[in-house]
DNA sequence: AATAATTTTTAGATAAGCCTAAATTTTAGT
DNA sequence: ACTAAAATTTAGGCTTATCTAAAAATTATT
């Protein structure tokens, strides 16, 4: 019998990322529009709400971990790898945000905080019952795509910024690309939630405000 | 109008202690008996999965922030504060196995480590919501009582003989009727002691034995 | 192209939670 | 009661994720 050498085995190292790193993954994924573009120390220092230093420590870390490619003073971008991990984050937020609006009634500008925490269980039986119990949602209720458990993206409905939209053409609410609490919870007050018809009233050029009725 | 002195204000500190602390508290909260009997460092070490030495720290960290008394070499009890917030850990930890089991489809004897995750959130609106959607179950998957929000504990678990019980369903023992010593000697043996779950395999109908899997 | 401004990195420090090794206190055995 | 054993604490270090201050690289301006 022929011996087998032990170099030639490579194994996929699961769940290598900390809570913290999984939040650094899920943030460059973002900033990067979903992978394309590099994105600099400074812009994920704001968003982390930490210093650009600390980002930089955190960088190497993920580089040696190849879930980034990372050159000093160059900025980044997620590795395949570091992709997926970023995306199962992903995943995991969004269909605890639909267990939390559609199953215990919280409202939709409420629970990103929540999902917040609950996104780091990684228990992917978890993961696969907990989406099987939801109905396999293809989109949470912010109307974003969720993510499917090997990656890939659901087709995305068609969807423009209101900003462009012509004025006294119905549109329908696709989704809201900021989540800071104050901005949902006024939307939320004001009936422009997801799902809702609205129509541009007036376009104010001088500094881009919309009347806009529900 | 008369003034209001600010001495008569007492407010509670929500959400002192940190995921391990919480912990710590969960745990001593077991070892003590819910709460009657002095916890040592060393009993405390074994379960963490620590060495004393961490424990001590510990100890005098919780201990400053008024959670436990604890004096240097007598082991510790909660304070009513300490004991508040391990209840409502337990109860969390509880609600959650109920979901798991309940909505999820999880095995009864699957649900602990996840749980140990999902305790840690700690909004009370999401636990309140969570308690309603379940229908404010008594008791988790394994028959303990779940603590009710202000701390008070349910009815204990009533109990019945073993010989009624049905076929696959776990059980777990409450206690021996009798006390003859050879026969908590082979109870003890076989591992059928109070606390142990057990699963009734057969019944044999002609001499009412059982066959019991522990 | 040279310099000023900005961005990013390096160096050295801190707090939480853990460690080992050594000292101390308590408990148990004679 | 006195010593041996066990339990507990103290002292000093390590790692992770953060910080500040200073140095280096890049980008922008003149």
């Amino acid at each position: 019998m022929p011996g087998v050498s032990l170099q030639a085995l490579f194994i996929w190292r699961c769940s290598v990322a900390s809570l913290t790193e999984e939040n650094y993954l899920k943030l460059i994924y973002r900033l990067s529009g979903s992978g394309s573009q590099e994105v600099s120390t400074n812009a994920l220092a704001e968003q982390t709400g930490t210093r650009a230093a600390s980002v930089t420590d955190m960088l190497r870390k993920l580089s040696e971990k190849q879930l980034i490619h990372y050159q000093r003073y160059k900025g980044v971008t997620l590795t395949p790898q570091g992709r997926l991990l970023a995306l199962q984050v992903v995943r995991r937020h969004r269909l605890w945000e639909v267990f939390l609006v559609e199953k215990l009634g919280f409202g939709w500008d409420e629970v990103h905080p929540l999902a917040e925490e609950l996104e780091h269980i990684a228990s992917e039986e978890l993961v696969r019952r907990l989406d099987a119990f939801l109905g396999s949602p293809q989109a949470d209720p912010h109307g974003d795509p969720i993510p499917r458990a090997d990656g890939s993206l659901p087709p995305a409905p068609t969807q423009w910024p209101l900003s462009g939209w012509a004025t006294g053409r119905p549109a329908r609410v696709a989704g809201v690309l900021e989540d800071a609490p104050a901005l949902l919870q006024f939307l939320a007050r004001t009936g422009l939630t997801p799902g809702s018809v609205v129509v541009v009233e007036e376009r104010n050029d001088f500094d881009g405000s919309l009347l806009v009725s529900v």
